[in-house]
DNA sequence: TCGCAGCGCTAATGCGTATTAGCACCAATG
DNA sequence: CATTGGTGCTAATACGCATTAGCGCTGCGA
């Protein structure tokens, strides 16, 4: 073990200012409360001894004596830098970071907590929550059992993204995915078309849910509204689907999916939006080149990152009552990939 | 404030199994030294409340008790996350979140650290060093003045990146540009160039100095090598600085300003590297588009940020004992930007 | 002169854990 | 039967700080 470097500490402090630890404690923490009262040359000559010794207070004793540490956890369920992720988690961090910073809080990344079953688990045996006052979720996916663990353990949380109820409601910053899809839909409604097709990724989470039913909820006017599943290799099968039934407009949830949808189409042929509209819902993960400037929306994930530290600051000081659910707006973009459906063209 | 949710402590597992707290401690640490002895039905019974009531040791209380935490800090000098410096960090904090999950070790960033004449500082009225058991230095230009105090407090810390000394040795792991910069200007020379410049950005940092000390040790046998300082805004003065000069090659420290430089040549009708060769020093640290593919050389960001990790955990637990001082090597990278200085042409 | 009210400060305690000295007990030994 | 040695555990303390009850002092009014 390296030489534990003995520590100025309170009670040394005291002894060099001729007063007591408590002293030292009520000065350090600026009391002024009606019955707590330090003579100003006593307050001015502990504040000199601290100067002269750089003393500076241990946290770790004073987040156990007291109640809070101003450091906010962040668990992500994927590590956080990974090339793979890095468009999705870095927005998000960006937020929060900027946030942390102006409220004086330092961030806690848990790294260290153990992948079981491909996925990181917030609770182990030697989980270390608790250093943290709160603790802000990201993830696509998050564990519900969890998420109703700490419910029950009355621990401050934050999830980034809607999650549905886990053992009672779960407080998050989310994106207004269902209405953003909607609009869309609505936008290619208005263009003419009527023969629509959602292409997801067969994911459970919340987020594709609510894409699908904003889709559903606005495509009731629609001739067909199909959906079916896609990952980004097969993209020419799918294609020949989309085809085969007339689809005009696509509705594709991720991004690289529409990438690949797209050359697919240009392969063969077909012009984009001339023959066949692609629209993205939402930004993309992973870094992935194209020209296309596609038509779709953007995910306020910066944002979303700065209002879950500002809630869940929120919640651990008790100044935000209440549940705290909030879903932010997305940013309709204006692209090149929706047109007008040939009416000559009838492909069926 | 918050109902404080009460927790459960060693204090409670004890009541519950029948023990004192003590034998809890010593259950949960697994401790088996020559004199503890705990009979395995007791050893048992505690360990079954522990896993029914879901107790998890405070780390907060342990860091107090005992000395260590598993928390390595990071320290940023700019913020970690912002677009900016994105691809600068990003690499560096890949590296070091791998390796400390390997470790089982947890990041703090301090986000709260406070900016004072435009530069944030480690040593504040109320910084948190001391959560974290020893922690990690990033940034360009890191104040002498605060390395020279940690080292007098004798906390564990490892720079990214080669500092010069600061009341005594700095630990670091840092790139080796002398030798990298040497072997461009090698190759440089062997393909007949003789009028070098070396294009920096003005500033007093380590890693400048150490590109410039590579040049200025393989220089020696060119006619002319040349030192100027230029920003990415003023290409075309520079330019000119450069081709009335005779110069064939330049060694770009920054990437964005090479990118400049190079389109600069391209405006006026010259070559790269018909007319002018242009090498860069290290990888882009801002998003610059570019279809150019630069000879320069690569610096292991990710491996500096997982070595900075492996480092400081031996630093801490006293395994790795002496100073610490690593440089990594840099690979080459040939790019198309190094040609042959037209014989015919003496522009002087 | 005594009582009383403010003033300025300190002693004592708790936060939850790790660590260590040492106690009570039992079996084996002389 | 006294002694030794080993076993299984606990009491006590420290870690550094925040908090609170309350102590001693001074000055003032009665």
């Amino acid at each position: 073990m390296a030489a534990p470097p003995k520590r100025v500490t309170q009670r040394d402090i005291a002894r060099l200012a001729g007063v007591s630890q408590a002293t030292v404690s009520l000065v350090l923490n600026n009391r002024a409360d009606a019955d707590i009262r330090i003579a100003p040359e006593t307050r001015d000559r502990v504040l000199r001894v601290i100067a002269e010794t750089g003393y500076v207070a241990d946290p770790v004793a004073r987040r156990l004596a007291s109640r809070f540490n101003r450091i906010i956890g962040v668990f992500t369920y994927e590590p956080a830098f990974p090339s793979g992720s890095r468009d999705f988690f870095h927005p998000f961090l960006l937020g929060i970071e900027e946030y942390a910073e102006r409220v004086g809080c330092d961030l806690l990344l848990f790294t260290s907590a153990p992948v079981v079953d491909g996925r990181r688990r917030i609770f182990h045996h030697d989980n270390r929550l608790r250093l943290a006052d709160g603790c802000i979720l990201l993830g696509r996916e998050i564990d519900s059992a969890e998420l109703q663990r700490l419910n029950r353990d009355g621990y401050p949380y934050v999830a980034v993204g809607r999650r549905d109820d886990a053992g009672g409601p779960v407080p998050y910053v989310g994106a207004d995915y269902a209405t953003a899809v909607t609009r869309l839909v609505e936008m290619a409604l208005r263009r003419g078309h009527r023969r629509l097709a959602y292409v997801g990724m067969g994911m459970t989470a919340e987020s594709s849910a609510d894409r699908r039913d904003g889709y559903l909820a606005a495509a009731a006017p629609a001739e067909s509204a199909r959906q079916l599943a896609m990952a980004a290799g097969d993209s020419d099968t799918s294609l020949d689907d989309l085809l085969a039934d007339g689809t005009t407009v696509a509705f594709v949830e991720d991004f690289a999916t529409a990438v690949a949808l797209e050359s697919a189409a240009r392969r063969r042929g077909l012009r984009v939006p001339g023959d066949l509209s692609i629209l993205t819902l939402g930004d993309p993960t992973v870094p992935v080149p194209t020209d296309m400037a596609f038509t779709g929306f953007r995910i306020p994930r910066e944002e979303m990152g700065r209002q879950a530290v500002e809630v869940l600051t929120g919640v651990i000081d008790g100044s935000v009552g209440g549940l705290q659910q909030r879903l932010l707006p997305c940013e309709l973009v204006e692209g090149d990939t929706l047109g007008t459906p040939d009416p000559a063209v009838d492909r069926r």
